[in-house]
DNA sequence: GCGACAG
DNA sequence: ATCTTGTCGC
């Protein structure tokens, strides 16, 4: 690891827009037991091309995680990556793949956060919002809250905290393996939410949904060059 | 004031 | 995310 700053200093009015905007969305999270009859399971995720991003959307019929469909959009990047504001950079795009879907998911598996994030929406939040469509988050890597390392045995959990609130469950999907966060993003709850992710952690750490989206994300890659 | 910091 | 080699364990 290098010695400077990890992040460079976003511009301070960017920020003031971007986090108006957040404000205005989190209104609109609904953090509920989705009502849903689970059959069309959906997983995304986004590459970057140098200024050029490519956005995957893989559709999995449930419970079978049999792949049906995978779409994928290739545009350009208005915005430069900031932590905590990753759904502005990748949305616009993201949008586009899924409007390719021919048939429509009743849950989206997002590779990022859904509520466990500074201000409540995570892109698995913001996407949820945009589409009306019940969402939820897996991501790699913590982005705020504090928890406890659960054991490195599958099924294994521990709540990621802030404060005294439970913003997501870090879970592990592996034997012998980091674990991931799960957070619900949008009409979907924290215990479903866990569940489905340990559920469809089939052979990887990852859940089908997005291990499939992000294996796409590099077949694509090499197409698009 | 000093770190931390999804993808 | 992306840049990158070899290497350890199942």
């Amino acid at each position: 690891m290098a010695w400077y700053a990890q992040h460079p200093a976003p511009d301070p009015i960017l920020v003031k827009e971007l986090t108006a905007k957040q404000e205005e969305l989190r209104q609109q999270v609904i953090i509920q037991k989705p009502d849903f009859k689970l059959k069309w399971l959906a997983g995304c995720d986004s590459s970057f091309i140098g200024e050029k991003i490519l956005s995957v959307f893989v559709l999995l019929k449930y419970p079978e995680l049999e792949l049906v469909e995978k779409v994928y959009h290739y545009g350009d990047v208005e915005l430069p990556y900031i932590p905590g504001f990753l759904a502005f950079r990748e949305s616009p795009n993201l949008l586009k793949a899924y409007a390719l879907l021919q048939q429509k998911p009743d849950l989206i598996m997002v590779d990022g956060h859904g509520i466990a994030h500074p201000r409540r929406l995570g892109i698995a939040s913001q996407l949820g919002v945009l589409l009306n469509k019940p969402t939820m988050g897996v991501a790699k890597k913590v982005l705020t809250g504090k928890y406890e390392e659960p054991a490195p045995v599958k099924g294994s959990t521990s709540p990621l905290m802030s404060k005294v609130e439970q913003i997501g469950t870090v879970l592990v999907t592996k034997d012998k393996v980091k674990p991931v966060f799960v957070s619900p993003g949008h009409l979907m709850d924290q215990e479903t939410a866990a569940a489905l992710a340990l559920e469809t952690a089939i052979k990887h750490k990852l859940p089908e949904p997005t291990r499939l989206a992000d294996h796409y994300a590099e077949v694509f890659k090499a197409e698009v060059r």
